[in-house]
DNA sequence: TATGAATGAGGATTCATTCAT
DNA sequence: GATGAATGAATCCTCATTCAT
C-alpha cells in the first residue's frame, strides 16, 4: 500500500471529478447548453485541464456516458435466479433496488441525457440497449415469465407487460430531472409512493385469483406472501 | 376576380410548415442543437422568411407547443364531462384518443423537447405545465376518481395513480422519438399493444370485484384476493 | 394651369416626402440606426416603393443631403453688397437670418448628418464644402473684411474671426439634434439668447474705440449705430 | 524569477490598446458603422480577445468615453479653486489646458461620437452629460462668474455665456473629425489660432474698461464706448 | 405603379479548442 | 502537468434589396 500524497491523490481523482461534474451539469441543462468551462469549474480545474484529461465536450459526454452506464451495469443484480419468495415479492424487490441504487442516484441523469442525445449519438445508444435497457428488461421479463409459469401471474403478452412495468420507473426519472426540477408543481407525488402504487396495483391485475390458480399451479400457495406488505400494514 | 395568388396561398401555408418542420427537427435533434436555419431549409424557405412568422427561436418552440398541444385539452375535459358508459371504457376512450391524437403523430415529440430543455427555458416550463401537463394529469385524476366514486374502482391514492395511470403513455413518447427511432431492437414491442396491456392490467387492478366485472374482465372474480390490503382497505 | 388630380398631386410630391421623412430620421436616429422601411413608413408608402424613387439607402442619403444642401444654398443671401448700414448690424440680420431659415428648421438636421457622414462618403464632402460651407464662412469673411475696411472693426485674423464667428451658430444646431434632443438639462439656454449674447459679446471685442477710430478712419460716424440696440434697451 | 511573461504584458496593455483602436474607428466611421472586428483588428487582436475585455460593443464604447474623459473633470475644477491671477488669464489657461489635453488629443472624436450617437444611446447620454458637458460647463460658469464677481468682466448673462465660450471649442473638436478630416480646404484656419482669437475676441468684449485692463489689451481703452448699452448696464 | 413576401449577406456575440507560459 | 489568454468557426438575428403579384 504505497502512501499516496494528496496531489497525487487529486490528479488520480480527476477524471472521476470532471466525469461527476459533466454528469451533473449535462443532466441539468443539457450538453449542449453546458459550456466546457463549467464542466471545468465544477471540477475545480481550469479549461485547460479539462482538454488534459478528454480531447473534446463530445469525447467527454461519451466517457460520462460510457461510465456511467458501467455503473449502472455493475448493478445489474442476479437475484433473480436464486431467490426463493413469491414473484410479486421478487418485483417489488427489483422496484426497490432500482429505485435506491439507480432511480434516486445522481446516476439517474444518465437516463436523461441518453434520452436527450441517442439520436446526435447514435454509435453510443447500441451500447446503452445492449448494456443496460436490454439486461434490465429481461430482468423483468424472465421475473413476470416466472411469476406466469409459477401460476402467479395470469397469463400476458410479455414484451409489452415488461414495458408497462419499467416505464412509470423510467418516467419518474427522467421527471425529476425535467420538470421535476423546475418546482412548478405545488404538491407533487413523492416517488416512493407513486411505485408503490404502481407495484400495488400492476401486481393486483397480474395475480391469479386464487382459487383458479390453485387449480392450475401448485406453488401458489406462496401468492399470498406475495401481496404487498410493507405499504401500511394498517 | 382573380382566383388566390400563389404568394397569397403559401403564405398562408407557411407557419404551418414552419411549425412541422421545426417539430420534426426539435424533436430529432433537440431544440439547441438545430441551427433556425435548419428549420427554414426543411419548409423549403430563407432563414429570413422564418424570422418573419416567429421573432425568435424560442417564440418558435412555443409557437410549436401551443399549437400541437393546447386544443386537445379543452376536448379531453369535454368528453370526461358527457361521458355516460363505464369509467373503465371512459379510461380506454381517452388513452386510445390521447394515442391518436399524441402519441401516434408527430406531436409526440414535444415530450421529449420538453424533457431535454425545459430546465433552460423557465417560461416555457411554466408554460408547458399550465397548458398541458397539469390539464393532462387532472383529466385523468377526475376519471380516475370518477371510478372510485361510482364504486367501479377501489379506493387508491389519487395523485399516485394519475402518474402510473400517465406514465406509460408519456413513456412511449419519449421511446419512440430517443432509442425507438434508433431501430436497434429487433422485434419492439407494439406500443398500441403496450397501451393496451397497459390499461387492461391497470383496470384489473383497479376494478372492485363486483359481479359485473367478473363479467367484463376473464377470471377477475379473483381479483378480490389479490388486493392489496394495506392500501387503505377503507 | 393643368388640374392635377390628387392622386396624380400625391405621386409629384413622393420624392419630396421621402425626403423629408429621411431627413427627419437620418437626424434623428443617424443614417446606419434608420432601417428604410422607417423612412418608407414615415413618408406613408411602402418598402418597395422607397426603392421605386432611390435605388438604394446610400442613394436615398445622398439625395438627402443634396437636396437639402440645395435649400441651404438657395438661402445664401446677396445682401451683403447692397447693404448700407453699419457692419455690427449687418452682422446680426445675416446670424438672425440664418437661425431662423437654418438653424431653427428641420433643415438644420443636415448639418448633424453630414457631420456623421462626410468621412464615409466623402464625395459629399467636396460638395457640402463647395456650395454651403465656403459660401457661409466667405460671406462672414467679407462682412468681418468689411468691418475692419470701413475702420469699425479692429484688425483681427480673417480666417480665425470667421470660425469664431461661425461656431456657436453651428454649434447651437448640432446640438438641438443630439444632446439638445434628449432632454437631459433641466434648463437650457434658449438658442436665440445664446446668439444674441454671442453677437453681443464679440461685437465688443471687435469694435473699435471710438475716438481712435474716428482717428484712423473717416466712416465711423456710423459706429454709434453699429451697437447692439435691440437688447434690451432698458 | 522570471521577468513578466510575455503573454502577461500584453494581457495588461491589451484594454488601453483596445480603447485607442475603439476610439479612432469610432471617431472615424461612426459607432454603428465600425464592426467589432475591425476594432479587434486594429488593436492587433481577434474579434474573440475584444469580447474578453469588453462585454459588448455598446460598453466598449462606455469604456472610451470614461478612460478618456472622466478623470480630466476632477482636475479643472481643481485649477479653478487655487488660481490666483485674473480671470482673463484662468480662462486662457483653461482653454489650452483642454487644448492640449482633449481637443489636440484623440479623445476629441468622442465628441462627434456623442453627437452622432447619442440619441440611440439614452443611457450614454446620461452618462457624458453627467461625467462631462455638466462639468465642463460648470468650470467655465463658474470662472465667468468669477470675472463678474472680481469686476474684471461686465455683467452677462451666465448661462448663455458658458456656451458662447464653449461653442468654439466643440465646434473645432467636431470640425476636426468630419470635415476637417476631408482635407478639402487648401488653408484651413490653425485651431490654436482660432481658440486664441477667440479668447481675445471674447475677453476684450468681456473686460470692463478699467484702466489695467487698457494696459494689458492694446486699445481697449475704446472699449467703453464699444460696450452694448443695452446689457444690464448695471 | 405599389405592395410586401422573400431573400441572404452581414454583423454581434458565444464558446470549444489551442498553446505559450 | 496546469493555466487562462487568445482564437475563429459557428450561430442567432437584422435588414437592405428584390421581385412576383
Amino acid at each position: 500500500m504505497p502512501t499516496t500524497p494528496t496531489r497525487q491523490r487529486r490528479k488520480e481523482a480527476r477524471p472521476q471529478e470532471l466525469l461527476d461534474a459533466a454528469l451533473a451539469l449535462f443532466g441539468e441543462k443539457g450538453f449542449a447548453a453546458t459550456r466546457s468551462e463549467e464542466v471545468a469549474a465544477r471540477a475545480g480545474v481550469s479549461k485547460g485541464t479539462l482538454y488534459l484529461y478528454y480531447p473534446s465536450k463530445e469525447d467527454l459526454l461519451k466517457a460520462v456516458i460510457r461510465e456511467n452506464l458501467s455503473n449502472l451495469i455493475a448493478e445489474g443484480s442476479d437475484t433473480l435466479d436464486s431467490y426463493e419468495g413469491s414473484t410479486g415479492d421478487l418485483l417489488k424487490y427489483l422496484v426497490s433496488t432500482w429505485w435506491e441504487r439507480v432511480g434516486n442516484t445522481p446516476a439517474s441523469a444518465i437516463h436523461k441525457i441518453m434520452l436527450s442525445e441517442v439520436r446526435n449519438f447514435p454509435e453510443i445508444a447500441e451500447f446503452y440497449v445492449r448494456e443496460v435497457m436490454t439486461p434490465a428488461q429481461t430482468l423483468f421479463a424472465r421475473t413476470i415469465q416466472r411469476g406466469i409459469d409459477r401460476g402467479e401471474f395470469r397469463q400476458v403478452p410479455l414484451k409489452e407487460m415488461t414495458v408497462v412495468m419499467f416505464a412509470p420507473m423510467m418516467f419518474l426519472c427522467l421527471h425529476k430531472h425535467s420538470l421535476g426540477a423546475c418546482h412548478l408543481q405545488p404538491d407533487p407525488p413523492d416517488p416512493a409512493s407513486v411505485l408503490a402504487t404502481h407495484i400495488d396495483v400492476v401486481l393486483s391485475g397480474l395475480l391469479r385469483a386464487e382459487p383458479q390458480a390453485a387449480v392450475k399451479k401448485t406453488k401458489v400457495a406462496g401468492s399470498t406472501s406475495s401481496r404487498p406488505k410493507g405499504q401500511k400494514p394498517a
